[in-house]
DNA sequence: CGCCGTGTTGACTATTCTCAACCCAGGTGG
DNA sequence: CCACCTGGGTTGAGAATAGTCAACACGGCG
């Protein structure tokens, strides 16, 4: 079984066995946090990068009077903030949303890494920059589409991405998170949110029981949410550029 | 007078004498565009890293039915997408808003400049990651705050960002972009974006005229749209890290 | 058993959008 | 010079969307 973040990687380019293998190694001390607890706080000056293994994370930001707003989904594979080791503090928080598995990556390993394996460094710039497209995607969604067209984006991007590293099984898989935090990553209420995943229901697009997702019609679900998935990358677009690389090295 | 991309650049770190020739030297050759006119649209594949010297420009995404949600503002001195030459198209157009000066610099120049400057390698990231966080802020402002509250915080950030480029007078700026484009950065009618306006200027924290904003109490707008500046990193925090850097060198 | 977290519902309210009109300044052509 | 046009900005009235509050259902668990 390969590790979640190598799968990940390699929807971008081709590693090598010694790629994958200082990929292993540095991977190897993990910690388990329950569900519901911050792995960095706001204010925090991290020290080390964070590699999901296993169970769903989210970046998040609390604001003054309680609102909470969630920025970023992370599923296994998934580095959480491979880049904020550079700046002063974090300015949000990084939790768990259930019990999770990661591993901590010192800062001095990551750079060592990245020195030594030129593909994985590569990799590591594409999954930066798919985060970041992925944020362009958010604000766009909470700018533009009304509630119900957000829903349904959001129930897209988070299967594709679930399928991109192997966590579905056929139309279905398994979102273990609440309408509540559905919610606070649509800008809705919790009330408006179960609405509108009824709404889903209704239009027989999705089917949605405990914590249970299965979608029913992608491409009518796709065609409502205007989503479409160039921009999650996951094309293996990466492998052209592989081979630049080495015209260049 | 420097250039404007030097003096953002050392809002975060001190560049030698050498790294601002060098920087001066890569962009030299600059191009004119009339106001909204696009720089890149989306699809295109990118080959060099657009900067903005003079004139306003912005990053933004039109839906298939219409509705554009603009999801960047780029002042002078800002680099637009340093790093999207790693992906294989552009998911989103970069449009001027005024009568716009740009460096083009092209991809290897850049490339260049990173290999042999290590200061503005890391002032260049330092900004990727400010772009992010801005990103980032938005998300919590679209999907958090009321609309009031988002205008304000908006002035506030382009306020901040104005003044660390020395586009401020007092407490007084231009603001040269229209009602229109301002409702699809806050995810409004233009016409709610509007009686927004009027309601910050009623309540004496804005005045607006024309393209003239002035920020007639900062303190109270902040409060009120529950603005904290953090997020834009001006505080000078590379020097710290230039100075790790020495060590590790 | 009873409690708690999650999901669901209904009635009412607030916010935001839509549409349509009008104002005004600046530029253009006659 | 004026008449006209255009692109912003502004206003009002009514409709649609989303929020609030309060209640209840249901399953898991101590």
């Amino acid at each position: 079984m390969p590790s979640p973040l190598i799968r990940k990687l390699e929807n971008f380019t081709k590693l090598s066995d010694d790629d994958k293998l200082a990929l292993d190694k540095a991977t190897r001390q993990v910690r388990v946090y329950p569900a519901r607890e911050d792995i960095i706080c706001e204010g925090d000056c991290p020290e080390a990068v964070i590699l999901l293994i296993e169970g769903w994370a989210c970046r998040c930001k609390t604001l003054e009077d309680g609102r909470r707003q969630i920025m970023a989904y992370f599923v296994p594979g998934d580095l959480c903030d491979i880049n904020v080791f550079i700046l002063r503090q974090m300015d949000h928080s990084i939790s768990t949303l259930t019990p999770a598995t990661i591993a901590l990556i010192p800062r001095d390993t990551m750079l060592d890494l990245m020195a030594q394996h030129p593909r994985i460094t590569q990799a590591l710039w594409w999954s930066t920059l798919v985060d970041e497209a992925t944020l362009r995607a958010w604000v766009v969604n909470l700018g533009q589409r009304s509630a119900y067209e957000r829903a349904a984006h959001l129930l897209c991007e988070l299967f594709y991405r679930l399928r991109a590293v192997g966590l579905t099984n056929g139309k279905s898989c398994i979102l273990p998170i609440t309408q509540g935090e559905l919610g606070d990553t649509l800008g809705l209420t919790i009330v408006h949110t179960n609405r509108m995943l009824q709404d889903l229901r209704r239009d027989s697009l999705v089917e949605l029981r405990g914590r249970h997702l299965t979608i029913l019609d992608l491409d009518a679900l796709q065609k409502v949410a205007m989503f479409s998935p160039g921009y999650l990358h996951l094309e293996h677009e990466g492998e052209a550029l592989d081979a630049n690389q080495r015209q260049q090295t």
